[in-house]
DNA sequence: ATGAAAGCGCTAACAT
DNA sequence: ATGTTAGCGCTTTCAT
């Protein structure tokens, strides 16, 4: 018996499922998606089809018909951290439970990439789209707008999102982390990273120097560095920071790992944390917990913020005339040993 | 000027492309997709005019007619370790030069989960499946084979693929380590997950206590362990087994995150390593490396393995006609202080 | 080199 | 409650 197999795939399509519970096409296809529209004993009877004959829907042909997919696009600078899957997760959370997938790309630091990867993206008509930066190419801008579909920006709190934003404040968050320090410590130093086109580090090193100039210190160029976004810098920035600038007391690193690569180094060094020189990050995770004497960070909730982000899209997926939002997330100060 | 914006996204299609460059739709479609096959000048015009009307195509529409779309599915039990972005990333950087991108589903130890994440990815009609995982519900590999699509899995070195399999070998990499250990030390203890349904950490096992026979010793019960797959295990556990076990003087944690939760803990109450007790790993990262005095680990070449999963998955959607392939990445016994 | 017709597999809209 | 018709946007196939 070889029921209507359609002929690319040899997977039986929605036609077959109708010709085995002796129904039509349509009424096969109401009884899969709408069965509340369809006599109980055709919906059984298609049903019993659908599992008998393996029928795996196509999906962009229903898309096609329907106008809309259950995909939704996720454009990340890098995975290569625990802080971008922990948002992930919590995106993935809130949409497979409803039967929404994610198709995820990564640009690197390379606007233009991004612009490629919303493009391709959007030729597959997601649902909608979270953009884990809120800078882009012109293009990029105009092409997310013009696809009308919605969009999060996500990663750092914005005044004019393209449609809507669900961050902290990387300006904030530095600033609070810096007054902290410049409350017990002397010379504070911020370490960031050197990425063109990024408006998070640049809100970062902001917020750091409008804590000091606030508090009435002079924001000491010397003090204030950028390394390349790399492994293996944060324990010779710290090196060299000391050495540069014997005087400074305090680091403050704009970034989860390069805070903690510091904190090994002095470990290595057995350099004194925070008697010699006392260090916090930005983003937590675990290891700030464990290593010893506890490394002082901002905690910034990813995972709720993948889970909003989720959401608020969700929200405006479903209800075309729900308004654009935009939700500050926050961040908490998290006080360890380290500072 | 409004040309045919199609009614739902409110983008232009091809239709709209060909009417701007006066041409028909289908030489509009062979200028952008086989610009070969067309008068350079009329691919000149629909070129200008598909950029002057910001094309997007609907991809939908173009895999439901060649049968044929840019997506490949990769279904992972989870995204939360930087090994798992390894391979992500691996897979990507080959995928991505190719066009294609990636939808990826999360199911964490369920197959059941994993299951309904190959059927729905299958919806898409992906041109191929790679699965981070070697066992599945018998439904699910029948629905793949079916599929008809090359799929890679890859996690662990197996016999009877679905169809082609990357990976290194779970048992011979616990196995090497484990000689490694048992040659230095004399009570070496094996702490693993306890995840039902997954050969990896079972094969882990396995290659521990067959190293251990093999080299004449006894198999103790009480030395082979198995913690649930979350955090904050590594460090209790170490300090349980060296109570309940005090003749312990090694220990091969199958987990990463694991062993250097355990070394850590070695710092906070200031047990010697490898002194007192000697520590190893399963997959190597940077921290490995860094946190004194080194973890001695075997390294997985994660990226690799996802780089030549999806070379191999390519070569096999370029040519039907290509056979599977089973490829071992092998491993290495990355020796470091702690052990 | 270009165009017209037909169809991919499904579902919205409109019967009945 | 079920069926028929038409069409989603593109590309294959078959003219010309």
């Amino acid at each position: 018996m070889n029921h209507k197999r359609s002929r690319a795939s040899g997977l039986i399509g929605i036609r077959g499922v109708a010709e085995v519970a002796g129904v039509s096409p349509m009424t096969a296809s109401r009884a899969l998606s709408r069965p509340e529209l369809v006599a109980a004993d055709t919906r059984r009877k298609v049903q019993e089809a659908a599992k008998a004959v393996g029928y795996v829907p196509n999906r962009l042909a229903g898309a096609l018909s329907r106008h809309r997919t259950h995909v939704v696009g996720l454009v990340i600078p890098t995975l290569q951290n625990l802080i971008a899957t922990e948002t992930i997760q919590g995106i993935n959370a809130v949409l497979d439970a409803r039967g929404i997938h994610l198709m995820i790309g990564e640009y690197g630091t390379s606007l233009a990439k991004e612009e490629e990867l919303i493009h391709a993206f959007l030729a597959y008509r997601p649902s909608g789209l979270i953009l884990q930066s809120t800078v882009h190419t012109p293009a990029a801008a105009e092409v997310v707008r013009r696809a009308g579909i919605p969009v999060v920006e996500t990663g750092n709190l914005i005044k004019a999102p393209l449609d809507s934003n669900v961050s902290f404040s990387n300006y904030a968050a530095a600033k609070a982390m810096t007054e902290y320090l410049i409350r017990r410590y002397r010379k504070v130093a911020y370490v960031g990273f050197a990425v063109a086109e990024n408006d998070r580090t640049r809100d970062r090193r902001r917020g750091y120097a409008a804590a000091l100039r606030a508090a009435g210190r002079t924001v000491d160029p010397a003090c204030m560095v950028d390394v390349p976004v790399r492994r293996q810098v944060g324990d010779r920035i710290l090196v060299e920071l000391l050495q540069a600038q014997p005087d400074i007391d305090a680091i403050f690193f704009g970034g989860h790992w390069i805070a903690v690569e510091a904190l090994i180094e002095c470990y290595r060094r057995g350099i004194d944390v925070p008697g010699r020189i006392a260090l916090a990050g930005l983003d937590d995770n675990d290891l700030s917990e464990k290593l010893p004497p506890g490394l002082t960070t901002v905690r910034i909730p990813r995972a709720e913020m993948g889970r909003r982000s989720a959401e608020g899209l969700l929200k405006r997926i479903d209800d075309p005339n729900a308004p654009p939002f935009r939700i500050d997330v926050g961040f908490e100060i998290v006080r360890r040993g380290s500072a």
